[in-house]
DNA sequence: TTCGTATTTGCGGTTTTTTGCTTATATTGT
DNA sequence: ACAATATAAGCAAAAAACCGCAAATACGAA
């Protein structure tokens, strides 16, 4: 195996998986761990992937996103992994975006077979990373304040999936006005999101709990799982469990 | 074996194996070292292959798998900039992926008005930073390699659009083979989107020209306009031209 | 044909690249 | 802290590339 093969094989495989052991490099190409610690040191300094100890990483993976500063990453990525823990094989889900739901796609178990549908350019990136799941882009005019696809045909495609779950991102959750967002658009996609699921989850920090917003894009009563950062008994969680809302 | 010969047998080795070796080539020619290294420097200096430490590597093995340059940046700058005086007020414009094209998308002038459709989800996203263009996202299946969304349903919808001009990344380009690629729904969607168009753009680096992969896209004559980083008058170019291909 | 010129080819010697090995050092997980 | 594993640096051998030169070959014109 030449030399530039070996390089493209590396790239290749960390496309695919994102990451890469030295250990597999060396036998799956024949040659010693030595030169694999070679070309990916050469790689490493053309800036083409991350060393780390033990192998290397893709570097699109952690430099398109989590560079820019994330509001609250910690609590994010605890609800990322509460609601990561969800979601089994073979299911159909629906996702918004957010800086929530990267924190999720980066949560979830690598070796999860499902299939995604997503509306938001930020969140499908994200998935996108994921070795075995399947994604689909739902597409229409996007609406580039929230790099979500918005409009007519994306509603269509929504309403014409029969989903186990869909997950969103809350904007803002309240006792009386339940789910509520700013953006027209953005609460029809979620309102066909919650149509043509079984199950809906809203995932988001305290923060967002107890604060409305113009437009209504659920009821309480449509909302199956609230997951935030605190504990299920924690007291401010504890109207949204009168409601019948799994606290999770 | 006569140097002609030798230089046709090195090219076909290549297409079918994508890569070969000096030594095998010395026994298999019976001509010494010198010689075949002589000829490897000659087809890479026309463009036809890729010389490497041991042997060549063929353009589109290389290609396929998108290993980039520093000192590609620049050229695909200059390339973005040619493509995007071309862009007028008022256009519908299909494109495709690939990094020259988020290049384009940053060298877009401010003020433009136009609407954009894509199937890739990095140009998109480099789209969706332009202040005032329209930005239309063609949904289907995420293809994860190539951060396309491909399918029958991205095809369906490219086919209800009547687009002004459709600017395509290349992969490969030959005057003989027109324009390839490795990936059948990717092919799928550039077909679709040359077809749905009035104009075909096509633009790449100048490396990609007089190289083949598996699949055709599309005949040179389906081919309007031809950009690469090199001056319209670059002997390179020069068969295209005689192709009907307006280079700019 | 024959000569002169230009190109092509092979060879010897030298330099560079690549690779695996060894030893010393660093990192990781328990 | 310790054992296991990974890394880094130096070294040597092998392979490949490079350079200059001379012989061989091709080609065109007289």
């Amino acid at each position: 195996m030449l030399k530039e093969e070996r390089l493209e094989y590396i790239l290749h495989e960390l496309n695919l998986h994102n990451k890469v052991l030295s250990a597999d490099l060396s036998n799956n190409m024949g040659v010693s761990d030595d030169t694999v610690r070679r070309d990916l040191q050469e790689l490493s300094l053309e800036n083409k992937l991350i060393k780390v100890h033990g192998g290397a990483l893709s570097k699109s993976f952690h430099t398109a996103f989590d560079r820019e500063m994330v509001y609250d990453i910690e609590n994010k990525n605890i609800i990322a992994k509460k609601a990561a823990a969800l979601v089994q094989n073979g299911m159909y889900i629906l996702t918004s975006g957010g800086t929530s739901m990267l924190e999720f796609a980066k949560a979830l178990d690598p070796n999860l077979n499902a299939t995604f549908f997503t509306c938001s350019l930020n969140a499908a990136i994200a998935f996108a990373h994921h070795p075995s799941i399947e994604l689909v882009m739902i597409g229409d005019k996007v609406a580039k304040d929230s790099m979500l696809t918005t409009g007519a045909n994306a509603v269509q495609s929504i309403e014409s999936i029969h989903a186990d779950l869909c997950i969103l991102g809350i904007n803002s959750l309240d006792t009386q006005f339940g789910l509520s967002e700013n953006d027209w658009e953005v609460v029809q996609i979620k309102k066909a999101m919650i149509k043509a699921s079984k199950k809906t989850i809203c995932i988001g920090i305290s923060e967002k709990l107890n604060s409305q917003q113009k437009i209504k894009v659920a009821n309480l009563n449509e909302i199956d799982i609230l997951i935030t950062e605190l504990d299920p008994n924690d007291p401010l969680l504890a109207p949204y469990k009168k409601h019948n809302i799994f606290i999770y």
